[in-house]
DNA sequence: GTTTGTTTCCAAAACGTTTTGGCATGGTGT
DNA sequence: ACACCATGCCAAAACGTTTTGGAAACAAAC
């Protein structure tokens, strides 16, 4: 007798067999052949057949094996969605953010998604299981970085997958991206032009190119308008980002001639504020305080309604453009990039002159 | 020529088809059943041809199709997690942070976790879809509400399922829980006994069980001790919480018979302190603020070490817990329920008499 | 009355695995 | 010499669909 695997032994599951194509055809005297065509919209089974046949599924509860399907088929309809296994992506409000609108889009279209977490060593063999297990039709990849290499293997396999953000490759593969640069440039001669000469830029983590474009764009607008790099002082908000907003303001106040403040994002920026009116200074008065804004719905920003100059982006809009696109690239196989649209508001006491022609930077 | 279905016409995918165990056996010179059984652990297959299909199958790249093995073997390894589309959910740091435990717990036994969103009023049509497709073996049930429609289903579909809270049908099926009885039951007791008079308790939605269990422990405590129902201000902390937290802190304070704070969640609680100390008064020292912890990740509580008072519960682990004992149903047919240990960090200035015999509650 | 179409249906093959029930082969004990 | 048992392998069936390539029935056109 052969031994049986060292995996599990007795296999629980659910007790009651569910009802089949088989059932159904034995059910209706038809064949099996008419059931999956009457039910998947084919013309050529007869309107009273087709009848019959939707009555009898629905009374009998049958619901297409999805596992035989996608056998046959060689689609899944779902979508795989490979997360770091390190603490900081999961204490990221941002993330929670995308993924509302990365499941609302998915639910709408039908499709699954199926979310993984692995250490980042073992990423890329994630990537790799999925593509030849046949257990997904395309991918969602997050915060890239770099020459990133889970792009370059994905574009290598030639699956469907896009971008949340942008590489130099971009143009190859689909992704979905905020104006990281033409925000951050923006802000920036807004600042200049408001008049401050010092001012503060506390970035994200350098290591994702979100960061390292952000950084450029601010040190592009200075040079433009003929001012020194050494007008900012530059600090990286590495995880987690509240504390490090809280401690960075705090570290940049103690050079009185700063007076604006940038940060990669909203999160850090109310620590700002809280950091800044600590220290005895008015927001929106004595400092300016400039910021991205992904509209994270968990925040209430009307405590400090004025206080804040920022650009607003919807990182849940860019949660659904990610599954749309992902989708469309493995129903049509084109591939494109979308570019999620921004909106300018401004502070209490912020001339918004330098931005006039451009407050919807899309 | 009949015509096609409505849906896509073209399909996209990948082009280059993935090397089967067809594949693999004609490069070999063996039977496919060899060299299923040798991947599988099978010990009637020889060390030799086992190695050698082991090589190959590494060689050329060779990874079971997914869906081929969960049509015969009837088992999916993925376990659906529906959640519920209205904002609040996504709004929420607490659902991050058991996703970060539930994601983990799963890779690490090589499950996959299948999430989607559903409107609640399609909530159970997702449920049960999910049951007659076979794309899952089991489920996680978030949030529940009093006599939640999704269990009776569950159940009566003979579904492995786990529930994340207790409902009064407890032992019927797997739940994972905190101790929001006796966690709030001290807490209280431990306020009484610090000699405060007048309490003011800001709960949680009380649509979910666990708001309702803290509140009855809240009463049942104050009523074990001798003293009315007014003792305590009730307040109901509806989304999204960090502006309710301050709201209704600065609500109570008007009445200064009020020394000290309840709190169901520490995203409440931080911002009670915010408010008490706006006001005027020193937490810690003037009122007392007591809280739930479960240990939110990207929540620095530093800044106000010493001014709260909590029980602490990790959700992560919650998480992990959930994953272990849905796993454990579908592979062992076992139910059991899981209790989240719970530990007690007194704020200064606070006797931790009453709670001297279970810091730990478990 | 034969051909040509239409309409409505279906048998069989295919998708890529796992599992069942054997069948050789060769070694051991008598 | 025979029976017996391990060992190592495999053919075929099964899982539940979709799709291909007709075929039967009947009507319309010649």
């Amino acid at each position: 007798m052969t031994t049986p695997p060292r995996r599990s032994r007795k296999q629980g599951g659910s007790a009651n067999r569910n009802v089949t194509i088989k059932d159904l055809a034995a059910e209706l005297e038809v064949s099996i052949t008419t059931i999956s065509r009457a039910l998947n919209g084919y013309t050529d089974v007869g309107e009273k057949t087709r009848e019959k046949i939707v009555d009898a599924a629905r009374r009998l509860g049958y619901t297409p094996n999805r596992n035989a399907q996608r056998l046959v088929t060689r689609r899944s309809h779902s979508i795989a969605w490979v997360q770091s296994d390190d603490d900081n992506k999961f204490v990221d409000p941002h993330f929670v953010e995308v993924m509302a609108g990365v499941l609302r889009e998915a639910r709408i279209d039908h499709y699954d998604i199926v979310m993984t977490s692995e250490t980042p060593g073992r990423q890329l063999a994630a990537y790799e299981r999925y593509v030849r297990d046949g257990s997904v039709d395309g991918f969602i990849v997050d915060l890239p970085r770099p020459n990133d290499p889970r792009i370059s293997f994905l574009l290598e396999a030639g699956v469907p997958f896009v971008v949340h953000g942008r590489e130099e490759r971009q143009g190859e593969y689909g992704w979905v991206d905020v104006d990281n640069y033409g925000n951050f440039y923006n802000l920036t001669k807004l600042i200049v032009a408001n008049g401050h000469k010092r001012i503060a830029f506390i970035n994200g983590d350098e290591r994702f190119l979100y960061a390292t474009t952000r950084r450029q764009a601010v040190y592009d607008a200075l040079g433009e308008m003929g001012l020194p790099p050494e007008t900012v002082t530059y600090l990286e908000g590495t995880h987690p980002m509240v504390e490090a907003g809280f401690q960075l303001t705090e570290l940049a106040l103690a050079d009185p001639s700063i007076t604006a403040f940038v940060y990669s994002s909203i999160l850090m920026a109310v620590e700002g504020v809280s950091a800044v009116t600590r220290g005895g200074r008015v927001p929106g008065r004595d400092v300016m305080i400039a910021s991205m804004n992904d509209e994270l719905q968990y925040l209430n920003l009307a405590p400090i309604e004025g206080q804040i100059t920022y650009v607003r982006s919807s990182l849940r809009a860019a949660g659904r453009a990610l599954v749309a696109e992902v989708i469309r690239q493995c129903e049509r196989k084109t591939v494109s990039g979308t570019l999620i649209p921004s909106v300018f508001d401004l502070g209490d006491g912020v001339d918004g002159g330098a931005i006039a022609g451009n407050v919807a930077v899309v």
